[in-house]
DNA sequence: TGCTTGACATAAT
DNA sequence: CATTATGCCAAGC
């Protein structure tokens, strides 16, 4: 009984992948949110996966601030693409970061989620 | 349809 | 603290 059809599930995840995005374009400059913490903000707080699922999915000119996005450690996490010749997009989304007044712990390369995690009020 | 992957999180060591 | 093991759950294949 408790099957939707595959059409009604899909749509389902169509809603839910906008609502991600709604949130994660909330987080104001200067300020990080954890995928869990997005996942969350929406009511699934176990599909924080699902969070980087959907970033990754993302075009390159969407009006999203992909960069504030960061795990529950407070780091860049890794991702499998790179770009050629030595850019890495973790490397690119530090540079954003930083522009925007986000400091990084020099030898692990970690922010201070104490400070800079984004508080919804 | 079932198995594998992955921009994660948390508990255990 | 850092590293490892487990759990998760939607996407892709």
């Amino acid at each position: 009984m408790a099957k939707k059809t595959l059409q009604k599930m899909q749509r389902e995840q169509d809603r839910l992948r906008d609502r991600i995005l709604q949130q994660i374009r909330r987080i104001p400059s200067g300020s990080v949110a954890t995928y869990g913490q997005i996942a969350a903000l929406v009511d699934r707080p176990r599909n924080a996966r699902q969070v980087g699922s959907v970033l990754r999915s993302l075009d390159d000119d969407a009006d999203v601030p992909w960069h504030r996005v960061v795990n529950a450690c407070g780091q860049i996490s890794e991702r499998r693409s790179r770009i050629g010749a030595g850019g890495s997009v973790e490397l690119l989304q530090q540079a954003l970061l930083e522009a925007e007044g986000v400091r990084f712990d020099e030898e692990r390369r970690r922010i201070d989620l104490k400070q800079y995690r984004w508080q919804p009020t």
